[in-house]
DNA sequence: CCTACCGATCGGTAGG
DNA sequence: CCTACCGATCGGTAGG
């Protein structure tokens, strides 16, 4: 009953701040995630939350790097052990669609790196290097991958792994845009046909 | 030096402030359009800034539909006078590239309804419709005009008018982003090479 | 991990 | 269109 706790209390209180963190910025936006915010939705003292991470940017910080391991570990990790080439983009292009689905996504707000990116295009800062950081990265592994698939002979020669990255970028945007703000329940079937049309699966 | 200015003035005065204010939502988002950031930004009272609106809700809608006016102006009148069908549509697409390309784009913190649409995407409320609604029209318009280019034969027969826009809807979003937040010069072009292809100008 | 507190800013109102 | 003010909330600190 002391106020001290043992260290991997402290850890677990960490996790639960950082789970609770991720949902109300997916709603809410990196800024909207207030200390205020999640002390009360977790019974907490302000101090309490705030003790953990030190200031606000670095609660943003660490809300998104424990969002980008979500993220890694329902959309990348099980597709990675699949063989290199289409059969592994095709298998991480549809749970990446599962990751954006209204019931079946992650975040109760949809993409939190998407709201992030928007949220601070337009400022400096570490948050922003980060978003910016994990955006690029991730584009990066798109194009590998396609890369991958065409060195292989399973997309035509001529095929740009970067367009067809940054074509798959789009195409997972206004997925969410549509889940999110309009309920287009047409949407995962319009993305599922685009990312076909764009590696060579139909149309 | 009364207090109380003509009408001509108070509606001055209200285009002054929607301008500024529509600079700020752009880089901050409608939620960090504030009244206190306004009125000292213009030299105004709180109390002045919030006289011309009555609420910040009321202030953000009519942000919202000065927004939306400009970007008619810039992106879509220039191109409605031209032919329908796919010299129209391509005018069309070729404005909007450069309504969000850094320098010459028409808000300083990239496309507002974007910004807005992820800050607003999980609330309910006037402000969530009204930025819902602005998608919808834009692109039943966009879906229209690649319906006009297939009835006249400038596209495939099988063209799906509600995907293709669904799909352009998608790249400038991505092209968004990659300006504001990467600062990607590339992507102008990869979405002019992208914009080609889905409306068989090559590729 | 708490209580108690700080100055700053938020949206909004009263009254002129 | 102003001054003067309201309660609420913001991020953060002191001290334990």
């Amino acid at each position: 009953m002391s106020p001290r706790r043992s260290v991997a209390e402290a850890r677990r209180t960490r996790e639960r701040i950082l789970d609770r963190g991720i949902a109300i910025a997916s709603v809410e936006g990196l800024e909207g995630l207030t200390i205020g915010r999640l002390a009360t939705d977790l019974g907490m003292s302000k101090a309490g939350v705030l003790g953990h991470f030190g200031s606000k940017e670095a609660l943003q910080l660490a809300a998104l790097e424990e969002a980008s391991a979500i993220f890694n570990r329902v959309v990348w990790e099980p597709a990675a052990q699949l063989a290199p080439g289409l059969t592994r983009l095709r298998a991480v292009c549809e749970r990446w669609i599962t990751y954006l689905e209204r019931e079946k996504g992650a975040f109760p707000g949809g993409c939190l790196f998407t709201t992030a990116s928007m949220e601070f295009d337009a400022r400096g800062g570490p948050v922003h290097d980060a978003v910016a950081r994990l955006f690029l990265v991730w584009r990066r592994r798109l194009a590998h991958e396609v890369w991958l698939a065409a060195a292989a002979e399973e997309l035509p020669r001529e095929t740009d792994p970067q367009q067809v990255a940054f074509e798959l970028m789009g195409l997972y945007m206004v997925l969410n845009q549509s889940v999110q703000l309009i309920g287009d329940a047409s949407a995962p079937d319009r993305t599922r046909r685009a990312v076909a049309r764009l590696l060579g699966g139909g149309g």
